[in-house]
DNA sequence: TATTGTTATACTCTATAACTATA
DNA sequence: TATAGTTATAGAGTATAACAATA
């Protein structure tokens, strides 16, 4: 590990840490995908949060109000999101995870860090040490 | 941090990791999604192993060969992938990546990149030393 | 007039089933 | 008979355009 990083090194330090990222995140979403459609597991992800709108969810998602429409019908229709009218708005509507929702949510994030952990069961403490650092590191990255 | 990780310090450190690489990986792929689709990227990706045949691929992108056939059909299309007989197979081809398949899979890497080099631009020099030790041993724990 | 949401329609990626050609 | 690949067809997720209802 060197003491100085050039900008090179920055940059090849950044395409690394990249690529294992996306490899750690690539397996990890390959458990449970039975479960929920990834779409429908990141809506339920941001229900988690709190009462949301439609047209919040569609926004949070990056994806058109249609699609988000249909993701919603089909989310209620398994029992997994509740729809209330909005009191606020006579337009729109309130959805909220219903408690099949979070069992399902759980489920799939069990079976994805289930995987994870058997990775760093075997590893010495140190290591685990480098990885809990790193993982406050990237965490405070990312938020930004 | 601990210096000792009890099971359960190991199974929220597994979980927490996990959490932060899959949004790190999230954002980087937002990156320059006009480029390539992902199931693209992802076959480009592998012919830059080398020359493969139709259901190899379908294999290793666990797609059927329906599936795959198609996304050839696209990428041979668009001048990305070029096919070639089979010397030792009539009834299969080999395909390989053009130059303009190269440098596809690059322009998408280096947005990608970038995204990450201004995330960690402004750290210390002791965090990216840490981060680079933590990628490290990510990169062996996910070749298991 | 702008915003929220749905319906109508079409395109893409996915799959299974059926078919052709080769091993 | 089994395998490699394509074509036919259908289902799911996405989009834009057009529409209804409300702010």
């Amino acid at each position: 590990m060197p003491e100085h990083y050039s900008q090179q090194a920055r940059r090849r330090l950044a395409a690394d840490l990249r690529g294992v990222c996306m490899r750690v995140s690539r397996r990890a979403r390959f458990e449970n995908t039975d479960e929920l459609a990834p779409h429908q597991f990141s809506v339920l992800a941001q229900l988690e949060k709190g009462t949301r709108r439609p047209v919040d969810l569609a926004r949070a998602e990056s994806v058109s109000a249609p699609s988000m429409s249909r993701t919603l019908a089909g989310l209620t229709g398994a029992g997994l999101v509740e729809r209330q009218d909005d009191p606020q708005d006579g337009r729109s509507a309130l959805l909220s995870l219903t408690p099949q929702g979070r069992d399902a949510l759980r489920r799939v994030r069990r079976s994805r860090d289930a995987w994870m952990s058997e990775r760093i069961a075997d590893l010495p403490d140190a290591d685990l040490a480098t990885l809990d650092a790193a993982r406050a590191i990237l965490a405070e990255v990312v938020a930004r």
